[in-house]
DNA sequence: GTCTATAGGCGGATAGAC
DNA sequence: GTCTATCCGCCTATAGAC
């Protein structure tokens, strides 16, 4: 049997719809044609429309969320754990520029979804750990005085909007899809470049 | 008569339930409810939901791109100018922040929408007096050197994507509706600040 | 201009044969 | 497990009285 399995067949379907209209937007029907089945399975295996859209978002938030570990990894400068967290975040979100301007869509229809979600992820330890970090970085004179909410906003920010957002800044800026690509690559660096530089982040004491 | 006049009420109604629910989430009897009409209504003074949807559209649009005017306001400084932009751009998403997801997801299904929709703007114009603008400000030492691209896209995407993407920081750093407001509030000098530290922006001559 | 009532159809869900 | 046929509620849109 060559063929792939009816359940994966219809996941991915889904997935490819879904990020394409959104939950109200996508129809069963096409996420069937798609899947090259009939409505009707999609019912067999999934109860409904709500839980096969869940079990498609769950599937690909874990991974978008993967990449904070860079700021906690051992052994690194923060220097050089920023540039790795910028760097994995330009290429995740590239992967699948989609995936943010539809979990927002959706969190704003649904207010729950976003704690359904994203409730399970050890969020308040990564919190706590981003807080220490920073405490102790400041503390030893490596970084300036700064607070967690702006550094993680600024960065995650710059990291993940010129991507999502790449239509508009290539039709205002005049540039085709093969120089913005070169421009995200080159933004790996220059984001750290720029956050580094205000934050005075330094591997010796100031 | 001290009602306001019903398309305009239909207008603002439209804008508030859009905002929340997206086009396909939308009711128009929703719509009809906040307006304090009937449905019939709505198809009286708007042929019908997606007439009504691009009307709410592209005075917003409008509006966002509006805010770009700031950069080449006569007598003020690089750096005043700079910070009427980042106020006045905040201020703008916050009031529809679902405008930029929305743009971005159908340009996704329509490849055609950036052009349809941004074509009819002045962007070659716009691209030419901020490039003139970057070369003025640096040969007379009153800013580093930078590109238009990296200025651009740095400074849009500090302003817009904290506030498109509210939901998940809230959840992330626990920030609740009102005091996420006063952050974003912060967040016009801050941004500001931010850049124009970066960019060497100064009155003088450096 | 504003309303009530209803048409019309889309789309999610199900029954039931195979 | 997979299909066809069908149900039925919801929601946009319209007809028509006032």
């Amino acid at each position: 049997m060559t063929t792939v399995k009816t359940e994966e067949r219809i996941l991915q379907a889904a997935e490819s719809i879904f990020t394409l209209n959104g939950l109200e937007g996508a129809r069963m029907q096409d996420i069937a044609d798609a899947a090259g089945i009939n409505k009707a399975m999609l019912h067999y295996y999934f109860r409904n429309k709500e839980t096969l859209f869940d079990t498609v978002l769950n599937s690909k938030i874990e991974k978008v969320f993967g990449a904070f570990s860079h700021w906690f990894e051992e052994g690194l400068s923060l220097e050089n754990r920023l540039r790795n967290f910028v760097a994995r975040e330009i290429t995740i979100i590239s992967e699948f520029p989609i995936l943010p301007l539809f979990v927002l869509m959706e969190a704003r229809k649904h207010p729950d979804l976003i704690s359904r979600k994203f409730g399970l992820l050890p969020i308040h330890e990564m919190r706590s750990k981003f807080q220490a970090m920073i405490d102790s970085e400041y503390g030893e004179g490596r970084m300036r005085k700064t607070s967690m909410e702006e550094m993680l906003i600024n960065t995650v920010s710059l990291c993940i909007y010129p991507v999502v957002a790449a239509p508009v800044f290539q039709f205002i800026l005049n540039i085709n899809d093969e120089n913005y690509q070169d421009l995200l690559e080159q933004r790996k660096t220059q984001v750290a470049d720029f956050l580094i530089r205000d934050l005075q982040i330094t591997s010796k004491v100031l």
